[in-house]
DNA sequence: GTGCTTATGTAATGGAAACTAAAAAAATTC
DNA sequence: GAATTTTTTTAGTTTCCATTACATAAGCAC
């Protein structure tokens, strides 16, 4: 058993609420006060925890990518790579104009912006997103391996296009688009799609 | 001509140089402070002439959109629809990788995040964006009367597909995505285009 | 119970943020 | 040249920021 006095909070429940004010106000947005607001704890309790603001926010982001990036995998692990392909698209026109947390996927909102030297969170952020392209173009190669996917097929690329179609549904919910008009747009992204 | 001690220094030129601090830090991110001295004025100058910080970022996003908005219109006045978004994904792709500027359209990297009811400055991109999203419909609109597009075509949903993919181009190449690779996806993008 | 260790609440710290008061300076008008 | 108007410079102001010192509280080992 731990010594010393025990934690009076659960720090799983206080990053899910640290998470929702990053993902609402993005990093820079979220202040310290309505972080430890939203967590109902103090700033010590904060710091013992999660070693400050930029620790609390990359733990905020492993906990947005258990949470609300299942949907991927999900999607990835349809039986072809276009089924796989049109429901990651489908579920994150749903996804990202859900109601009850904020809109778009917080690995683009939360922190375009900063200076090449400076911003190590634009730098953790991008990564992220890179990581997500990789993703789906393994799954991609795979596809093509496995003769899913036509022999001319460009599985970097593609993966490269379907991701830019993601990115940029992010910014349309972020700018107040319907989950309607994402499903239009995700189906006419298909129609790119090479068979 | 004006009474009073003239003005030191070239409003214009002051805002080009705020431009682009906004560009590259993104509202919040641009402190009075980098923007006073890379404008070359003291604050109460700025305040003399652009009224406050927000003032000023609203006057700088007009020069954007004039300086680098032009190869839209110019895009846009191609021959026909299909020309003009070929062209205006394919521009898109320079633009938004050049050096000499931050990478990514400014409308969707100086800020995303915000509340819903706070940010006046979230909601002003926002709807600038959406205003760029309304040129391309009209133009595809006016292509559809001329008979330049298919009667089945749906210009609204066709400008959201293509305004989306020049957002998450923007997200691309604010990532570090080279002009190369955003060729590849405006190709790509164009395999869904009806004829 | 007495130590020991860790967490908590309160309150403060230094710094940076946006913005401005006040006086000096530079032009015009009379 | 004196009065007027506007800009500039300097030096603040207030507010908020992330972070922490410090004293107290709460659990365990003995």
């Amino acid at each position: 058993m731990a010594v010393g006095r025990p934690r009076a909070f659960d720090a799983d429940e206080a990053l899910d609420k640290a998470l929702v004010v990053f993902w609402r106000k993005g990093y820079d947005g979220a202040s310290l006060a309505e972080l430890t607001s939203a967590m109902g704890i103090n700033p010590p309790s904060l710091y013992a925890a999660f070693g400050n603001k930029e620790g609390l926010f990359r733990r905020a982001l492993d906990r947005y990518e258990e949470q609300q990036g299942c949907f991927i995998d999900e999607a990835l692990a349809a039986p072809t790579a276009r089924e796989a392909v049109e429901r990651l698209l489908c579920n994150a026109a749903s996804k990202h104009c859900e109601e009850g947390h904020p809109q778009g996927c917080m690995l683009v909102t939360a922190g375009l912006s900063g200076d090449e030297e400076s911003s190590a969170i634009r730098e953790e952020l991008a990564a992220r997103r890179k990581a997500g392209e990789d993703d789906i173009r393994k799954r991609l190669e795979r596809a093509k391996r496995e003769g899913d996917l036509p022999k001319t097929a460009n599985p970097a690329a593609l993966a490269r296009y379907v991701t830019t179609v993601l990115r940029g549904m992010s910014v349309q919910a972020a700018g107040g688009a319907t989950a309607r008009e994402l499903k239009q747009v995700a189906e006419m992204a298909m129609k790119a799609w090479p068979d």
